[in-house]
DNA sequence: CACCCTAGAGTGAACGTTCACACCGTGCCG
DNA sequence: CGGCACGGTGTGAACGTTCACTCTAGGGTG
């Protein structure tokens, strides 16, 4: 058995073969619900499984089956709540389909986030679901095509060989903030964005920059870009609006900076909804309760965990390689008191 | 070579061997940073792996060391931004010593937690840190006295065999959160638990329950108990202030369902903290931002993480059994607008 | 010159499991 | 009654790695 820092050492299934006087197949066999064990016999070793307290040792299944029934999930920061929404999301349907996942924190430092992959690779996982918030498409085609299992990339609609990307529509999601802050009147339009996270973030800038260009033609200067090194959206805010006192709308990268913003406006005596609006993005529910609680984006992130589960399974089952697809998610705007 | 569903299949320790023509003994040592390795030989093997692009398979590696040098983590929630920062914490720390971090969902439903644990173990972590959400103090003796590995309980300050509990000081915490409500002028305290985490809150519990009895001697009932059946927040402070009118103080279990009775008493018009006082546990950084901010006891995630991942690491490094040991961390009253 | 030591490299076994195959006995069919 | 199918079980090999040991060549020492 197996001798472990505290003294105690896990029964394996010789052990078990031990007992129940059968071989190690036998076991194997009850194990893997297999037809073909007599009764008695099948009774015998699961009283022996009970008695040990045995447990199968995955790592040495997976060495042999070259499966572990394990995914890997991987993003910058789990507390935020789209990402947790995301891997609750995932851990949920895993466990319905008796999969088990791993979830790691992305590391910028780590070879921008590659080093982190490659290690769940180490791992033994079948599959890998992340967010690309550092990694370059390039990099991300080349650990795809060398992974050997299938890779789901979330929050980026491009188009990479061998990765199934699942995203929100961000030309959409732009024109329905864009279309409702022109309908309110609004005609200047900060956009206030999040070092964190910059490959999300470069796709929903340009997205929101068309959008902008093309519904304010002309009128007023259409954008202001702010890429703000601090990363608390109040100070990004309040250096926005400072710089740019006329502007009458400011969409956050996401509900948590967009809630920044807010304060900001507080801070600066501006009145939100009818001086300044502000549009979020992700739904969070802190985002109801703001005062005024916040417009925003709504993104389906269990609907995207699912869909993220049942790409990598079916690749996992069907064996079949990944081509490289898009799926666009439809955004929902959700209008609240703060525009 | 490795055959996978994409149809890559990734390179071995042999594989490497033979196009540096040395044996597979030899390109172990150079992984290994082994002394006695040729110059010439190392450049060669180096070499080859670039080439490659191999990667060791920790599985098979750990199958025969007996160490995965991995960790588990579980929590039954990591958006919930106390367990999030914790698990961060371990993350950095894990990282810091070359060790990897396997997070994972504990789920009620598998055996109130154990067969979430278990599935850790058979995975071969070298340690588990959980939050005991659900499990029975004896649940959790016999798991870690059957596990094989060190465990660390983090959020309750049980003794238990086998176990190095990590956790606030409930007693101290509950003192400094009702002196103040006391010196304040508060009288008539209310308590809002959640029964998401019952172990955790049910220490809480008893610690409030203890402070505000010895501290409001017989003035006025002391304490409204409330495990509601509702896990928001704003429903269960509305329900509580429905029924019990004289409450002037409100002591949510954590940020969160302080923030809905902060919402609560908005509803029903009652001023915060003229009317009602509210305290909170945790401090996360919503809770600076809700008016009036709130007052709350912060929680040293981050220290807890430290704490809980240098327990594993010495008994995995020293090979000692664990004794069963409690660690209490000092409450921090962070006061705010709320109080 | 015999001896031993050491640097450098390789070989068989083991980790805990499953796969492919072999084996044996029994019952049914022709 | 011979043959065959099949239920039930066991055995060797393999998965990818490291450990413990062995081997070889060369150089220093007495």
């Amino acid at each position: 058995m197996k001798r472990r820092p505290n003294g105690v050492s896990r029964p394996t299934i010789v052990d078990v073969a031990d007992v129940a006087n059968v071989s190690r197949q036998t076991v194997s066999r009850v194990l893997a619900d297999h037809p073909r064990v007599a009764p008695a016999t099948r009774l015998r070793v699961e009283a022996a499984i009970e008695d040990l307290g045995y447990r199968p040792n995955r790592m040495a299944r997976a060495l042999v089956t070259r499966t572990s029934l394990t995914f890997g999930f991987a993003a910058v920061d789990m507390r935020d709540l789209h990402f947790g929404d995301t891997c609750a999301g995932m851990q949920a349907e895993a466990r319905k389909h008796g999969y088990y996942l791993v979830v790691t924190k992305l590391d910028f430092e780590d070879d921008r986030g590659v080093g982190t992959l490659e290690t769940l690779l180490t791992l033994g996982v079948d599959g890998i679901a992340f967010f690309p918030s550092f990694m370059e498409d390039t990099e991300i085609e080349l650990f795809a095509s060398t992974s050997g299992c299938p890779v789901v990339m979330i929050g980026r609609g491009s188009k990479i060989p061998h990765v199934v990307s699942i995203a929100l529509d961000e030309t959409a999601a732009a024109d329905l903030i864009v279309d409702h802050l022109v309908q309110s009147g609004k005609r200047r339009i900060g956009v206030l964005m999040n070092e964190m996270y910059p490959k999300i973030v470069h796709d929903r800038f340009v997205a929101l920059g068309r959008a902008i260009t093309s519904r304010t033609d002309g009128v007023e200067p259409p954008v202001e870009a702010d890429y703000p090194q601090i990363s608390h959206g109040r100070d990004a805010a309040t250096t926005l609006l400072q710089r740019r006192p006329d502007l009458d709308a400011i969409v956050g990268f996401n509900d948590t900076m967009a809630m920044g913003a807010l304060l900001a406006c507080h801070d600066l005596g501006l009145r939100v909804p009818e001086d300044v609006a502000i549009v979020g993005y992700d739904g969070i529910p802190f985002g109801a309760i703001t005062s005024p609680p916040l417009t925003t984006i709504v993104q389906d992130s269990i609907g995207m965990a699912d869909a993220a589960f049942k790409a990598l399974l079916s690749c996992v089952q069907d064996g079949t390689p990944v081509e490289g697809e898009v799926v666009l998610w439809r955004p929902e705007l959700l209008i609240r008191g703060s525009t």
